[in-house]
DNA sequence: GCCAACGTTGGC
DNA sequence: GCCAACGTTGGC
């Protein structure tokens, strides 16, 4: 069991067309950063938690509670030639990128950036981190309960 | 809109 | 395989 922190533009996709999912599930698509890939793809595993980011948007910050609720499979956004995701060098036969589906654990008050910032039992958060860009990054235990707390305060 | 940070691309 | 140029990210 693994937390992550998974990071999109409430733009684009935020936890509020999350719970407006039927199944309050989506597939976590686009993604198209090798690092943040092999994370999903090697790494994520049924049933572990994320906190869903919201970044470049007025109030960035931690809006939700997410678990992986379906392993990586093949992101068929990179086949869709419509698709601003869509990748001329991936084939059915050796896909390149992956996806896992999320689904809404809770919707949480806002824990801002500021906030998080404000604690330095947190210092050591990857989305903390100066220049720090990866969309996915993994949450410790510590980090994890602490914002927890934050989150139930 | 600025700009630092960093990933990717492509010429050599 | 190097590395400069370029594009993107994301907080401010």
């Amino acid at each position: 069991m693994q937390y992550w922190l998974m990071k999109s533009e409430p733009d684009a996709f935020s936890v509020d067309d999350l719970a407006a999912q039927p199944k309050k599930t989506e597939p976590w698509d686009g993604i198209r950063n090798y690092q943040a890939r092999n994370f999903m793809r090697d790494k994520m595993k049924r049933g572990d938690l994320a906190f869903l980011y919201h970044s470049s948007c007025p109030q960035p910050g931690i809006a939700g509670i997410i678990k992986i609720s379906k392993t990586a499979y093949p992101d068929e956004t990179q086949f869709d030639k419509s698709s601003k995701y869509f990748d001329p060098k991936a084939t059915r036969d050796e896909p390149r990128w992956f996806n896992v589906d999320v689904t809404l654990v809770k919707k949480t008050r806002l824990i801002g950036i500021k906030q998080l910032r404000s604690h330095s039992e947190l210092a050591s958060m990857q989305i903390l981190r100066r220049g720090n860009r990866l969309s996915i990054t993994p949450v410790s235990e510590a980090e994890w309960q602490f914002v927890m707390s934050l989150v139930d305060s």
